[in-house]
DNA sequence: GCCAACGTTGGC
DNA sequence: GCCAACGTTGGC
C-alpha cells in the first residue's frame, strides 16, 4: 500500500478530547478494536506522521486540531486487562491482537472545522470521513486534503 | 433517543 | 462459506 503521511483520528471528547491531549502532551492512542484501523497503525503510521484530531459523537463533530505520531505501533496492553473497558480475552502478551501508537499534541485550531463545513467543500468530497456510513476511527488523508483543510483552519 | 450503516459472530 | 442476528458507531 502507499504510505500516507497524514491521517485523521477520531475520539469522543467526552472520553478523550483535544484539551486532554494538550494537557497530557503525549498519550497512547489505545482502545482501537477494528482490524482496518489497526492495520493502518501497523502498516502505515510512522513517527513524524501528522493527523487531524476529530471529535466524534458530540454536539459539534469535526476537526479540532493536529497531533503527531511519536511512537509507532506496539501492543495495546489494555486488551489484557480484565478491568479495562477495552479488554479482549483473545489478545495476550504472547500474541497481541491489538496495537496502539503514541501521539503528541501539536496544535488546536482557533475554531472547529465542523463536519457540516467539511461537507461543503467539493475538494474534500472523497474523504473517508464524509462517506455514507463511515465508521472507521483511523483513516488516511491525502496530501491535498491535508493542505486544503489546514488552509481552512487558518482562514 | 432514534436509527442507518457497518463489522463481527456463530449456527448451519 | 453463507447469512441472519447482534452489537457498535456516530450523526442527527
Amino acid at each position: 500500500m502507499t504510505k500516507p503521511a497524514y491521517w485523521l483520528m477520531k475520539s469522543e471528547p467526552n472520553t478523550y478530547g483535544i484539551d486532554d491531549l494538550a494537557r497530557d502532551a503525549v498519550e497512547p492512542w489505545d482502545g482501537i478494536r477494528n482490524y482496518q484501523a489497526r492495520n493502518f497503525m501497523r502498516d502505515g503510521m510512522k513517527c513524524g506522521d501528522l493527523a487531524f484530531f476529530y471529535h466524534s459523537n458530540c454536539t459539534v463533530p469535526g476537526i479540532v486540531g493536529i497531533l503527531e505520531i511519536v511512537r509507532e505501533a506496539y501492543p495495546d496492553h489494555t486488551a489484557w486487562d480484565p478491568e479495562s473497558h477495552y479488554y479482549d480475552p483473545r489478545s495476550s502478551a504472547d500474541k497481541p491482537r491489538w496495537l496502539m501508537v503514541d501521539v503528541g499534541y501539536k496544535k488546536t485550531f482557533p475554531k472547529i472545522i465542523s463536519l457540516a463545513e467539511l461537507r461543503q467543500h467539493e475538494a474534500l468530497a472523497e474523504m473517508r470521513i464524509l462517506q455514507k456510513g463511515n465508521r472507521l476511527s483511523i483513516t488516511p488523508v491525502s496530501r491535498e486534503e491535508w493542505d486544503y483543510i489546514c488552509k481552512l483552519a487558518e482562514s
